[in-house]
DNA sequence: TCAATAGTGTCTGTTAGACATTATGGA
DNA sequence: TCCATAATGTCTAACAGACACTATTGA
């Protein structure tokens, strides 16, 4: 039998109590592992590597992907459930809340308790969560996490779970409101104890560009 | 007669006079483009993808390359010069002043001026610019690019064409002095008119975390 | 002397983060 | 009433960018 030349492998990632998950399926029974990655071979039918992870995406949840990048290609050695030589990794991310599609055979591990893995599935999962924060961090992806109408503890909650890090509450609502991306309803919404928040819809206004400039600060000396 | 699997495409950069130069090679006899990047299949003695692209990168050059990193994998349906389905890219950075090994068969091209190219190497190009950019900017690759003894509009020079935009004079040396990334040497050059530089040497002390937050500044509205 | 480049000092506007305070609900 | 959470105002240190100025060479 010939042996398969490339999978394409989808890591999906959802803000998930207090943590970023990422959602696995359960391998035929035999493997030495449990669980992996969702994967595919291409297909004829798949014009581009995106459709495959698009389909691959669509195999295991119903809801919309809020997006998705290539994350790039990896054939170290390690052994991988498809047996190819080589794995095109995507990350994307989808609402909290999402359900996979097979609850019995697929699940939302938190990214810091994963399950045994084939080694090259650990690596592209470390690199995609990399790739996601950088998303996060670049472009407005964190609102497609949330329903229409939020509040802002519910938005900060988001960047803070997919970034990985807290954020100072001002400072984030004053970025926020500086990049005029929210719209206040005149909707609030009372959960649990303490004061009702007002609930906040995703209405990007026109860019303020400022090019701020050259930090050496963000340097990782080597 | 087999379709090769994948190709290691390599883009090599260099700054050279005012621009960025991406090092071409000659097409064989016979291709529509007379030019393409550097590139190769995997054998099997390179137990990876990143051993590939080194030995595609040390048989276009001899300067030791700055830094190298996987771009991604390309599989538009576009046309490749090696026929392969799949290419997996790679960029690197190679000194100022860096000769191609051979002068006949391969130039530096400014990548604002390429020739006619395969649509998915200028595809790989665009996106390898894009990379060489973020990693400028994020590690102190530059110090690599030059001489061990160097002047601060050299390296303010290099950073110029690498992120291709201009940098304030000012704001570059106190950022430089904060990162404590360079150290003075008790030697200067002339250089035709105006007074002389002083030579630095590239001598990181420990790090400054400044760690300064969230920007939705650098969003890129869609 | 002039032109060109190197190198610095000062000022200002912006902003991240700290801190404090008020507001408003549920328990 | 107490407590938890929302929301906002003020202060400060850091810093990017503008501007101006001095320093030092070759032509």
């Amino acid at each position: 039998m010939r042996r398969p030349t490339f999978s394409v492998d989808v890591v999906l990632l959802t803000p998930l109590d207090r943590h970023l998950a990422v959602l696995l399926v359960r391998s035929p029974e035999g493997s030495a592992e449990r669980w992996s990655l969702p994967w595919s071979l291409g297909k004829a039918t798949d014009a581009t590597l995106e459709d495959t992870a698009s389909r691959v995406a669509r195999s295991v949840v119903t809801a919309q992907v809020a997006w998705m990048d290539q994350v790039g290609a990896f054939a170290d050695s390690r052994r991988h459930p498809s047996d190819a030589e080589l794995s095109i990794a995507f990350v994307g991310a989808v609402p909290v809340g999402t359900l996979t599609r097979d609850s019995d055979d697929s699940a939302w591990f938190p990214v810091v308790e994963l399950p045994a893995l084939s080694p090259r599935q650990r690596a592209i999962i470390e690199a995609s969560t990399d790739a996601a924060r950088l998303k996060i961090d670049s472009t407005p992806v964190a609102f497609r996490l949330l329903p229409q109408r939020f509040t802002l503890s519910d938005l900060q909650r988001v960047y803070e779970i997919m970034l990985g890090r807290r954020l100072h509450k001002a400072s984030f609502r004053r970025a926020l409101q500086a990049a005029t991306l929210v719209e206040p309803t005149d909707e609030w919404r009372s959960e649990g104890r303490g004061r009702p928040a007002q609930l906040y819809r995703y209405a990007p206004k026109r860019r303020r560009r400022v090019r701020r400039g050259l930090r050496f600060d963000g340097i990782s000396l080597n």
